[in-house]
DNA sequence: CGGTATCCAGATGGATACTG
DNA sequence: CAGTATCCATCTGGATACCG
C-alpha cells in the first residue's frame, strides 16, 4: 500500500512537469535535477532535524539549540539561514529585552516535513532488512 | 492528495514502530534515526543517480559509467559497493572473455527508487516556489 | 573490461572566543 | 539572548596511474 501511494505521487510529478501521466512512468534526466535540488535542501546534517523540531510550532533560537543535542551554534545559525533562504522557515524578531527570536515552519516547510516523514516511513519499514544485508555483506567480506 | 498519501504512509511508520496509529502523529526521536539512516543511504552525490539508471534493468559497469556523466570510476565503484552492502543492488559476474559484470536493482532497491521518486515529485511541485524564495531572499540580503 | 591504489583539493562542520 | 568570526580536523570526492 505504501508502494501504491508512492506510485500515485510519482505519476503526479510527471503530469505536472511534462504532462505525461500514465501508470508506468520511468526515471528521466529531469528527476536527477529534482533529486539534486531536494538533497541540497535536506541532505545535510541538521536541516531535517530542525524541520522536525519545528513541527510543534514556533520556537526560540535557544530552545531550538536545546532541543537538538549536539548541534553547534554555528551550524544552527547557518542551517536556519539556508532554510529561510529556501522559504522553509520564517524568522520573527520581537524587540524586547532580552531579545527574542522565533523560528517557525512555513506552509512549504510543513509540506516538506510531510515528504520527509514519508522517507522516514520507508526507512522504518525496511530498517531490519537493510541491517540484515549489511551484516551478511560484512561477514562475507571479512572472510 | 499528495499530502494525504504521505500522511497515510506516515501513520504506518508509527504503527510499525510504536503501535501508535491515529490521524495526527508527530515527529519523535525515532524519526530522526530513520532519517539519518536513509540519508546515509541516498544522501551522497551519486547513489540516487545510480539507482535511477538501474531502473531500466541490469546494466554493465562500463555502460553505467557512460550513463552517468561526470562520475569517476572511483566513486562508481565505491557507491556500488555501498548499495550492494545495503541490499539495494546486486552484482553478477559472467565468466567470459572479456569479463562482464552486471548490476541490477533488488526489490528493496526498487521500492527505494519509488520512495525517492516521491521526493522528486515534491521537488518538482515546489521547484518554482523555492526559486522565488531564493531570489527574493538574496536580493533582500544583498542590499 | 572492471576494477584498485594513491594523492590531493575543496567542502563540511565542530570548538572556541567574541559581540550587539 | 542570539548570534558572528576564526581556526582547524575530518570527510567527500576528483584525477591519475596502475592491475587481474
Amino acid at each position: 500500500m505504501s508502494a501504491h501511494d508512492v506510485r500515485t505521487v510519482r505519476t503526479n510529478v510527471r503530469a505536472n512537469v511534462r504532462t505525461v501521466p500514465g501508470p508506468c512512468a520511468h526515471w528521466n534526466d529531469q528527476d536527477a535535477d529534482f533529486i539534486r535540488e531536494i538533497l541540497d535542501l535536506v541532505g545535510d546534517k541538521w536541516s531535517v532535524l530542525i524541520i522536525g523540531t519545528l513541527e510543534s510550532g514556533p520556537i526560540r533560537y535557544s530552545d531550538l539549540a536545546d532541543a537538538i543535542p549536539g548541534i553547534s551554534q554555528r551550524m544552527l545559525t547557518l542551517t536556519l539561514k539556508q532554510l529561510r533562504r529556501n522559504g522553509i522557515v520564517t524568522r520573527t524578531t520581537y524587540p524586547e529585552v532580552p531579545p527574542r527570536v522565533e523560528y517557525a515552519l512555513t506552509e512549504l516547510g510543513a509540506s516538506l516535513l510531510a515528504t520527509v516523514l514519508a522517507l522516514a516511513a520507508w526507512s522504518a519499514d525496511h530498517h531490519a532488512e537493510i541491517l540484515r544485508h549489511q551484516t551478511s555483506f560484512d561477514s562475507a567480506t571479512a572472510t
